[in-house]
DNA sequence: GTAACGTACAACCAAATGGTTGTACGTGAG
DNA sequence: CTCACGTACAACCATTTGGTTGTACGTTAC
């Protein structure tokens, strides 16, 4: 996914990747280091494609990277994505800020 | 939702309700100001009982809150559910920055 | 060279999702 | 009072999701 403006569609794949507690774990522990797939599939009760199949959730939404090393893949963080994901939240936020601070205004013009 | 800690299961439900666009654009309608189901529903090409459905689900995850006025319900925002999850994201943002600044420590060390 | 390892991917299945229509019911307007 | 409005919810359907197993293939260790 490339990271210039945030498609709908974009932001639909970047939450529904975020939306399941074994990725954001994925999330969190390639975010400390790289790790393969077959190491990261260990740490899961669940089987080794299932895994693979989080990862490819993960990296079509743009939030790991995937790099060759010998036999290996080694999935990485990229924390650019989470980066535009936590902007967009912070967007709806102020939205809110803003109508919370027009009454506000309204209050003091009293 | 009862917004203390975030539970996987909150998170979950969060993530997933922001995870298509007919809910975050809701979101962003009711920041500005609380409005009717069917208000919202004039909005979007489908049907009354299909935008109900998505706002269960914004309801179910807290990011909304349903007000009986009258014979309508309003729909208003519930920015403090918006903000755990945007903590909660920082939070895996910051155990990267972490690790990229002990290797920025390390090579300063040399 | 060959066997084991790590990955990729297809086929399959149950459950959840996102939409529909239809029915029922309380409330407010006229 | 009555009827239209706004809501709730069940039943249904197609598609997607999250898991499984099995097969295939490149790479590395020995």
């Amino acid at each position: 996914m490339v990271v210039r403006e945030l498609s709908d569609a974009d932001a639909d794949r970047i939450f529904h990747a975020l939306a399941d507690a074994t990725r954001r774990d994925i999330i969190a522990r390639v975010a400390r280091e790289g790790l393969s797939v077959s190491a990261l599939a260990q740490h899961y009760p669940m089987s080794f494609a299932a895994v693979q199949k989080h990862v490819a959730v993960l990296h079509r939404a743009g939030l790991v990277h995937k790099e060759r090393r010998g036999r290996e893949q080694v999935v990485q963080a990229r924390p650019a994505t989470l980066r535009r994901a936590i902007e967009l939240l912070e967007a709806y936020e102020r939205i809110w800020r803003q109508r919370v601070d027009g009454i506000d205004r309204l209050l003091a013009e009293e």
